[in-house]
DNA sequence: GGACACATGTAACGGGTTACATGATTTC
DNA sequence: GAAATCATGTAACCCGTTACATGTGTCC
């Protein structure tokens, strides 16, 4: 294609973002609006987190991908905009599901400032520590909540619950772990007469050698 | 401040991002080169992982802050930068210490294809718990090094060595058991008939149970 | 002296963020 | 009928990314 033809074509063709297939993946259940999506988006925000904002751009280029298409409704004088994936958009999806992945990442700003707790107080790395507790706690509670209406069965995809149990016992393990994890580092602070020097040095390797 | 003034004033006066924060924290250990910078980066790349090139722009912003100054020296006709923390530099990280954190992020396309599984076969999901095994084991044995370095003493950092134990800790645990959810959850996909309906209603509703 | 890894950067682009705005619906 | 909440979107900005470029030691 030369540059000419390039610069007319209004479809760059860019490959969808995962964002995009994660969109598309929710297109796959049954058509949503972009506020609806952006609530089912909350469903797996532990695996996958995007702005809400940003999800009103993703499916426009999916339309202009061809993997889904756009009805525009009306309530009232507000409009509103129906997504519905596309048969090219169901094998985008099934693709996608078949390619390589990018690796996975964390983040934590928590955790870097633990890292870096020697240029402060203990007082101030414990609090880190505690707030990083609190954290894991939220999650543990709120992936108890998600079992627990599959327990009365009052969630709302069924049909999806032995996926989401894969799902929700990574989220809930993780969050158990990290919580023992801050309980134990908490105890550990403790001992520390200040953050630029251990309890003891044996002690210090005994947790280097302990795995 | 004037708008006249602001336009003005060549330093918009930005707060750091975490990740200014982050080489603000490398920077109060020692100078370090950019390239150095990037190296030692990846000591903490578990917790806030930044693309090298990233890194490049970062110091600029610290020096222009006032946080950092910049050095150039060079090697040959190439030239270095080699950055040192200010006093307000060190003010800034600890009072960065004290602030109040973002939440913590995690994401992952292979767990997020883990979700979407049901639109693929069993094998292709069994594939991607597999790669998500793989990455944990990885990450183990990363660690695995980073703890033996400290126990035979060739750790670069002795005098970190009682917070690397901590993050050590954080970062081992968190491999552990998402290599144990990863076995676990194959092994719950290859009793699957496919991979829109499980084994049996009773094993899903009881993994919720379990907690 | 060619290959190759190490060291040091720049350019361009876009996805994702925060912030803002405002129409509908429910609550009391 | 005021307030709060739900629903639907736009605008602007920038951090972080990928891709590229090139100098410098080292190995054989």
């Amino acid at each position: 294609m030369s540059r000419f033809e390039e610069k007319l074509s209004s479809s760059p063709q860019r490959r969808p973002t995962s964002t995009g297939y994660a969109i598309l993946g929710l297109l796959a259940i049954k058509p949503w609006s972009t506020y609806e999506l952006t609530k089912q988006m909350q469903q797996f925000s532990d695996i996958w987190p995007r702005a809400q904002s940003n999800l009103y751009a993703e499916p426009k280029r999916l339309v202009e991908a061809g993997l889904a298409s756009a009805e525009t409704q009306a309530t009232g004088k507000r409009p509103r905009t129906l997504y519905t994936i596309t048969d090219r958009g169901r094998e985008a999806l099934e693709q996608w599901l078949r390619a390589e992945s990018g690796p996975s990442h964390y983040e934590s700003e928590t955790l870097l400032k633990v890292f870096f707790g020697n240029y402060g107080t203990t007082a101030e790395l414990l609090a880190n520590l505690r707030e990083y507790r609190a954290e894991a706690h939220q999650k543990r509670a709120l992936w108890a909540g998600v079992a627990d209406a599959y327990s009365d069965g009052t969630h709302a995809f069924p049909q999806r619950a032995h996926i989401n149990a894969l799902i929700f016992r990574w989220a809930f393990d993780n969050a158990t772990v990290n919580a023992q994890w801050a309980d134990w580092a908490i105890e550990q602070v403790e001992h520390w007469p200040d953050t630029t020097s251990p309890a003891g040095l044996e002690q210090v390797l005994e947790i280097f050698r302990s795995r």
